[in-house]
DNA sequence: ACCTGAACACCGTTCAAGT
DNA sequence: ACCTGAACACCGTTCAAGT
């Protein structure tokens, strides 16, 4: 809407890393602990400054802006994701089973990059090793051109949706879990209309939300898998 | 983290709609109007009260914080999809593909709501309507139990999954086609240690990102249908 | 080369006060 | 019952000035 240009800390060339000051990697790391002690609302430039002992904009010097910071630390979480090599796994399906889990496993380790991942473009070096190792593990699937892409997108796309409103449940339900309770009654009232959503909600203690949680992501992942293997054979 | 209460609009009576001055109706249609002409962050308490010519503090009577608002927008994005009665389709197949047509055209059409959905419980009467539908079309298709919401979650997570990126790359292209060719450059000098990166890169021209969008959910649609269809059968 | 503080233009929200 | 304005505690960012 507004003419903005687009624009990416990984097109840039970095600062030169003569490193009296501060440099980006402390920055970086002082931002993620502060990410994963309060969230995404929780990282302000004011904060990060006073944490790094240093005057409120002194961080202005390193990074353009705060979207520039973001994208340093949403390349991080990239880093830790894992894709087995080919050589590791016995066919396609493992790797991709591994990365997915993976994938998973490191949203919901670092809830706030639910928050980045997918809404930033993912430039940086962590993100495009791992796109690399997921287009050769689909490559030896047996896909070819532009499916190596779709089924790698795909598979990505399933896990983004399924543990972004994870990730969400577990906000609104803030560590509280008195509240689950009251929430699944309101669920409840609010699903009076609707004896289809009824039914379904009774056969799941509320204790279970984690393991329904895992079975479901189980249930998809194999869904996807298979529905990938199909378009290989046809 | 902080101990908070899990809350929302939809646990809340709403106050009688008396009707003198604003309504909640007319709060949500200026409010949408102002997300669709300025996003996400174009929506401010004091914009939105202005839009109304009230005092920016006024809406707090209709809602109690601006977290409710956006619960009342957000509902309104599931009322404007369709779920195609069973009795209208075939086949759960064509019932559960309509529905991701328009889920993901919903989205495309308000991008702002990208930022919302999956990361806002959807308790409010058109998501639980979306649901109750989706429940009905699964079991239809011969799913039982658990298994319902699994199909229908995984085909939603595929969706979501799909469409925010394709939203962020939208903003981040900001309506600026100039700057495709830039940006294309960037990623292509960014994936120079990339070789299977690149390959693709240079298959899909500039020109045709809607096409091939198209094309990579239509790939993923069909497979996680093939997938689902699998579920059934085994 | 690096850091600072003041300043600007914003936020969401509370609350006493008005009609 | 509804609306207001002032006030509070925040934001991101710019920029002239310091060392």
């Amino acid at each position: 809407m507004t003419g903005k240009q687009f624009s990416s800390v990984w097109m840039r060339e970095p600062r030169p890393a003569r490193t009296p000051g501060r440099s980006r990697e402390e920055i970086v790391r002082a931002a993620m602990e502060l990410l994963d002690a309060e969230g995404l609302d929780g990282l302000s430039m004011r904060k990060l400054g006073a944490k790094l002992d240093a005057g409120a904009t002194s961080l202005y010097w390193y990074v353009a802006n705060k979207h520039e910071l973001l994208e340093l630390v949403y390349d991080e979480i990239w880093g830790e994701m894992t894709v087995p090599p080919p050589e590791e796994t016995k066919w396609w399906r493992q790797t991709a089973r591994a990365f997915a889990l993976s994938m998973r496993e490191v949203i919901l380790r670092h809830p706030w990059s639910a928050g980045l991942i997918g809404r930033t473009p993912a430039l940086g070096p962590n993100a495009l090793e791992v796109a690399g190792r997921l287009s050769r593990a689909f490559k030896g699937a047996g896909f070819r051109g532009l499916e190596i892409d779709y089924a790698a997108s795909t598979l990505t796309a399933f896990v983004l949706g399924t543990t972004i409103p994870e990730v969400a449940y577990n906000e609104a339900m803030a560590e509280d879990p008195l509240d689950e309770e009251s929430m699944r009654a309101a669920v409840e009232r609010a699903s009076a209309g609707h004896p289809d959503l009824l039914e379904r909600l009774r056969e799941s203690k509320p204790a279970d939300t984690t393991e329904v949680r895992e079975m479901m992501f189980a249930f998809g992942l194999a869904a996807v898998l298979d529905g990938l293997e199909a378009r290989l054979t046809t």
